[in-house]
DNA sequence: TTGGAATGTCAACAACACTGACGTATTGTC
DNA sequence: GACAATACGTCAGTGTTGTTGACATTCCAA
């Protein structure tokens, strides 16, 4: 059985309640819904899905990376991306060049229409983020930010940290 | 194009900046997927999947709940909730009583079984949720709290207080 | 009592993840 | 130069989870 005591051990402890928890579980539940909803509505019109969003956001965010790197971040079978990056590219969204120094290696890019689509998905998500972000304001947008670093797998979070490498 | 230039309307507004509110993105995504990962890992040594986790942890938080409620909850298509509380009833995780003022209406309860996979769900859920409550501190938690409600769907949000008031 | 609304079920299909196996080109090593 | 390892792509098969469409049952109100 778990601890359920954590009132016992002190009021600063409060935030540590099973009740607490759980609702802090559902309220990751339905945020992460109203989180990928815009997107999600943009994607659909254009015949896209989710997948094809976290590729090309990702792309955006580090023009050239390998296959191999977006398969790491994404944390998907290679199968699973080559079925999105197939679509992407037949359809001109993201370009696949061979590597120059190892040309086992392809290095992926956004085209103008790819950049176009991100600008579309980024826009609509972060208008809500954005919109959040100042409902709740400053000191509370930094301690969203510390609990969902220190939610990741220490292995996300190490390519979370590479791509905060930019700020 | 979206106004980059928050920076320049005073130093509280440096939170607001497309680069804080991409790196907020990408943070729900890599932690959500690290909030998903250990119940992921006990629901598929079961034969189940994340379908099942979110049907059995609202049933367990509101016993007697009909079909249609959960719906709402769930945000999914009746048939796609009917094959999943299917199998749990199969499986004799789930229980469905047909209302006894009105006989369409069919209210779900967990089993001694049901309850023994929410817990078991729950607790891999809540130490991960725990413990990065714990790391960040209950200020943070607070803040977190706050991002998270702000970003959800106002119907959501409806769903999400009508839980909370068992608080 | 009859027709419409609400509730739930069955069937078929699509998106997207997975495993496993294999092929190809390139790189690095012995 | 032979050979293993790496990077990428692909084919085939499977499973979960979402969708639409069709349909049965039950309730309620005209």
């Amino acid at each position: 059985m778990r601890d359920n005591r954590n009132e016992m051990r002190g009021p600063n402890l409060l935030f540590l309640t099973d009740e607490q928890l759980r609702k802090g579980i559902e309220a990751m539940f339905f945020a992460y819904r109203g989180f990928t909803a815009d997107p999600d509505r943009v994607l659909s019109e254009k015949g896209y899905g989710r997948a094809h969003h976290r590729a090309v956001h990702f792309i955006h965010r580090s023009p050239g990376t390998t296959v191999n790197n977006l398969l790491g971040i994404l944390g998907v079978t290679k199968q699973s991306l080559n079925r999105v990056l197939r679509s992407l590219i037949d359809d001109g969204l993201v370009e696949s060049k061979v590597g120059t120094q190892d040309k086992r290696e392809r290095h992926l890019y956004l085209t103008p229409a790819g950049h176009a689509l991100e600008a579309e998905l980024s826009e609509v998500q972060t208008a809500r983020v954005r919109s959040a972000y100042r409902a709740a304001g400053p000191e509370a947008v930094q301690g969203f930010r510390m609990v969902l670093e220190a939610m990741m797998d220490t292995e996300m979070r190490r390519y979370f940290d590479k791509l905060k490498e930019t700020e």
